[in-house]
DNA sequence: GTAAACGTTGACGTCAGTGTCAGGGTCAAG
DNA sequence: CTTGACCCTGACACTGACGTCAACGTTTAC
């Protein structure tokens, strides 16, 4: 299939695409008259790429993934280098999680002090 | 005080000044050679100015809070504009730390599926 | 035969808040 | 008189994943 097919059928832009391409996730085949040449597997991979990405992930952190993939196995997580990433991935959500909560207090914290009772609004009427 | 000053004791550098200026964040009078001037207001003004983006306010959400402050006010957040910015600014991060917790739970489940028992590593080993 | 719909590469624009140059001017100390 | 520490105004670089446009070639349908 050609690139807008499998856009159309992965639910991303051909330019998406060839942005993959450019940052080495995926490849194509060439036809004579230059046009990009896709497979199922490629739909798999983009697909993979795709979940990835709506999860946080950026496209370095979806490589082993796609790697892992090409490699033959059946989901991309099944390489340790992927699994290393998703323990990565978790840790730095963690993180993420962490530090929102403290900067949710803190404006919390300024918020009730600028105006008391504001913070308490639908879900706590003491 | 000049902007070397100003910078060094806010804990900014010059450019970032210069680009709130820029913004509309902070002004200063010239020197006859051109040389910005602060006053010890425009010190706290920028102090306030730092800890909001610190909790992840970006220039544009400040800008209520150094308003009121130029207008008299003791805190940048004694004015209903700056408590509207507040309770808009805890509902956004409320949103992405639900966000982040939905992200986390999928990282997990999935992690767990490609590797089970990698997911409790330290505080869980059931 | 021609227009629509597709493909190609290349390159700039986006978001925010700076860092870092270039190419100047100003000012105090030695 | 010169060095060094300031100051000024542009203006480009950065991060990430693209959107969008230009300027062009190809294929498909009528």
């Amino acid at each position: 299939m050609r690139i807008g097919e499998l856009a159309r059928r992965a639910g991303v832009s051909p330019r998406a695409l060839r942005y993959y391409e450019q940052q080495g996730l995926i490849r194509a085949r060439r036809t004579a008259n230059g046009y990009r040449e896709y497979s199922e597997a490629d739909l798999k991979l983009v697909t993979e790429i795709r979940s990835l990405l709506t999860v946080g992930f950026t496209l370095e952190d979806a490589k082993p993934f796609v790697a892992c993939l090409r490699a033959g196995h059946e989901s991309g997580a099944d390489c340790p280098e992927s699994v290393e990433v998703y323990r990565r991935k978790l840790a730095e959500i963690d993180d993420e999680i962490r530090a929102l909560l403290v900067r949710r207090a803190e404006v919390a914290g300024q918020l009730s002090t600028a105006c008391p009772g504001c913070v308490l609004t639908k879900q706590e009427k003491t």
